[in-house]
DNA sequence: ATGAAAGCGCTAACAT
DNA sequence: ATGTTAGCGCTTTCAT
């Protein structure tokens, strides 16, 4: 098995005290030892049990983070950037998926946390007192991914509210006078929808009540393209679409294609994230970037922030901005 | 804090020992005290250690992943998949990245295995002896993602030397001449084609070696599509494009379109990974379907397996298919 | 049926 | 400058 200081004291003739002394460089301890410890440790490829120490350290150097998938390239892009700024802390991942299930989120919070990780990072499909309750009782910092997702839990995220406001403002100014928004087709089960679309309906007809004129609508069905074809049909307006997530939009502009109807010309789109996956294709999908990656930075170094600094917790908003694309 | 195992035994005027047998369970001890110990853990919500645990247990039902970077859907999807087998076997996945960085893939396989994953499953960059030797010292089971990576290291992945080969005689099968193999652009210090390009590189190399009256080329560009379009413009020959990727199949597809080319009368085009973010977009697009979900799937079963069972190391081949679209 | 004691590998407070 | 001791929270013999 591997080599611990036990070992090294025993082979260098000295304590477990000076080897820990000279591994970590610090406290009074002559060159000569130091150096020989050093030295041996480096023959016998001295490991530190990270174990051991997280126990006694009463910190792990780990971060829990729940979502609850990596389906869509959403939580992995985020994910990708907190990895990236996790590990200039030193930090690792620890990643589980709670598939849209409430309970399934509950018990992997308590795994995490009888792991000991320094902090948590989620996308909860959880809501309510009790469940903040929960999370304000952990010990250890939370962070919530999305905008306002609970009174006092700090939330990172877009402003999804006013970045749709913002959004369907924009389609308004370019003419259109029937709207139609479109949410991400509901799982039969599971009949509420998630926080975030919620919230951007709500910015959506905020905005149209606002404006009496604009005639809208709401797609919310598995067979969306097909709903929103119709639409196009049988409207005598142009009809513009804001999808609540690029992918919707980029299957509505791909399939009414093939049932020739073109964007912008006989309908308009635009979608929500600003994936990218077509940035080759034309037209370009007009969209509502909100830089995921900072999402993903940002969070992590507040998150880092208040594991060693045990800074006061406060949410943040991130900036989004429309990409004017080719589809409005 | 959190409750120990200490304080309940106080509570219940027990032993640590007791605790610990009501917990989980084991060993004789009578129902009343079990009952109450139970019940008093219930009510202060009693959390075990998992690190504490680990450390006694010299396990720590934790799996380590390093992959390259999240930003491209395979390794996503395959993690995705990891994790709900884990998630069967109450193991959790710490997932770190490498960036294609050789050194940086090696400290973290020092970091995951000092904090004592009970595995490890690696999408490497580095290669060589010294690197196998390396895994072999390393006291856990490890799995490289890829096909015949590594000697002594158990691979799961797909054949790609075999799908290509498959793939290429497909494209001959459709008639065509003239093929050229689309290659991932090298990022300027990086010298080394990736293993799994380079053996699909060979699959086709020698394919077409079977096949001396075709005519073929390699792209390996920044540009590709660039290149891809004046390979068409000045041959007389039709050409199909084998592109070691999806993302570059496609990216070619949409640009030639803009530039007035269509698959598959003007050229024939198919992928690889079966990524099908265009699922719904015409024409399909042909690729080779390599099963990520299934390599994540077996990968895992296959790792739980060898932690759990000391099984025997073994390699695994998983199958593809190739599936037909209609760019070819 | 229950308890006492030892130990996992490390660190830290307190000697010497 | 180096060593001794205790302890993190848990599990696991080995008593009783």
């Amino acid at each position: 098995m591997a080599v611990t200081t036990k070992d090294l004291a025993r082979i260098c003739g000295v304590s477990r005290t000076t080897v820990t002394r000279a591994l970590q460089g610090t406290g009074r301890i002559s060159q000569k030892t130091k150096d020989r410890i050093l030295q041996t440790a480096k023959e016998y490829d001295y490991q530190p049990d990270l174990v051991a120490r997280s126990l006694v350290k009463g910190k792990t150097m780990m971060i829990g983070i729940i979502v609850v998938d990596l389906k869509n390239q959403y939580f992995p892009k985020m994910i990708n950037a907190m990895e990236n700024c996790a590990k200039k802390h030193k930090y690792l991942l620890n990643i589980t998926l709670h598939e849209g299930d409430r309970q399934t989120e509950i018990e992997l919070i308590k795994t995490l946390v009888g792991h000991r990780v320094d902090g948590l990072i989620l996308s909860t499909v959880n809501q309510g007192k009790d469940f903040e309750k929960l999370l304000e009782n952990l010990a250890i910092p939370v962070i919530l991914i999305g905008h306002d997702q609970a009174e006092n839990i700090p939330c990172v995220g877009t402003d999804e509210y006013a970045a749709t406001k913002e959004a369907t403002e924009f389609v308004i100014s370019k003419g259109y006078k029937k709207i139609i928004f479109v949410l991400p087709p509901m799982i039969s089960d599971q009949t509420v929808v998630p926080k975030g679309h919620q919230q951007r309906l709500n910015g959506f007809e905020d905005c149209i009540r606002e404006h009496p004129q604009i005639e809208m609508g709401i797609i919310c069905h598995e067979n969306y393209v097909k709903k929103a074809e119709e639409f196009i049909r049988t409207s005598e307006k142009k009809i513009a679409f804001i999808c609540s997530g690029d992918t919707f939009a980029i299957n509505i502009l791909i399939k009414l294609e093939n049932a020739g109807l073109y964007a912008p010309t006989d309908y308009g789109v635009m979608g929500f994230d600003n994936i990218n996956i077509f940035k080759s294709r034309h037209p370009h999908l007009t969209s509502v970037d909100n830089n995921i990656d900072e999402i993903g930075e940002r969070i992590m170094e507040l998150l880092v922030d208040m594991i060693e600094n045990k800074s006061p917790k406060e949410s943040q908003v991130i900036q989004h901005t429309i990409v004017q694309g080719e589809t409005i």
